[in-house]
DNA sequence: ATCATGTGTGCGCAAGTATTGACAAGCAGA
DNA sequence: TCTGCTTGTCAATACTTGCGCACACATGAT
């Protein structure tokens, strides 16, 4: 564990665009470049493609090839990364940000960016 | 509470500059900029002055004036910001999520450590 | 062979960072 | 008071980094 991967998972999350991308691929099991791309009119592919590249190399998104396409889902190892960084900073209110974990983990909405509701 | 407020405090999280000196204020209850200053040999007054008017932007830490000195302190609020990303991405993986923050809280008991998965 | 998917590369543009120099605010001493 | 010193920021400059786009290449299906 070193701290060029905190810096490469923060330098990720930077971008609106991929934590766009991130949220979008959380929403569901697997999508490829293509779909992602697709969501995202605005964006040429070469541009989704260098922001999954960034993701993949932070070890955000993990990449499944099948035949000519790629399928794209989120890793929840990175998280620990961050979660270290907000302990160490914030280690007074450490309660505070357990009940938001826990309340964000029981509540019906989360708004963070733009996240559809999973059908359940 | 727009998303332009966890676009602020990701962007600032992304220099490593300002994530040390966020851990470093941390560690202190209040901390002035010429002793965050003389943390950073590297680093000249006007550049910390730079960083820390970004963390202030993001709500990261505040300034209390004494005087001539500036102290800084970290607050607590921004983390919700990062916790409900995460918690958008890594919403199957939320008793994970969870359980770190906990395991790195251990020397507060947080006894409602349970974090149920919602179902429909 | 031809087409579709997806990525790597080079270029141009924008944003951010560190430095230098100078300024505003405030305390201490005579 | 006035001067000098410290703290901290603002302004302007040059440097570095990163993003997005267009083209071309690799891979795989028909």
């Amino acid at each position: 564990m070193a701290p060029s991967d905190s810096d490469a998972i923060f330098s990720a999350l930077a971008d609106p665009t991929r934590r766009a991308i991130l949220s979008l691929v959380g929403e569901h099991e697997e999508l490829t470049a293509g779909e992602i791309a697709g969501h995202f009119d605005s964006l040429g592919r070469t541009a989704v493609s260098s922001h999954l590249r960034i993701l993949r190399l932070a070890g955000l998104v993990a990449e499944r090839r099948d035949g000519r396409f790629r399928h794209y889902s989120v890793t929840s190892t990175p998280a620990d990364a961050v979660v270290a960084f907000l302990t160490s900073v914030y280690q007074n209110s450490l309660e505070q940000l357990a009940s938001a974990v826990q309340g964000a983990a029981t509540s019906e909405d989360i708004s963070a960016g733009r996240v559809e509701e999973r059908s359940a």
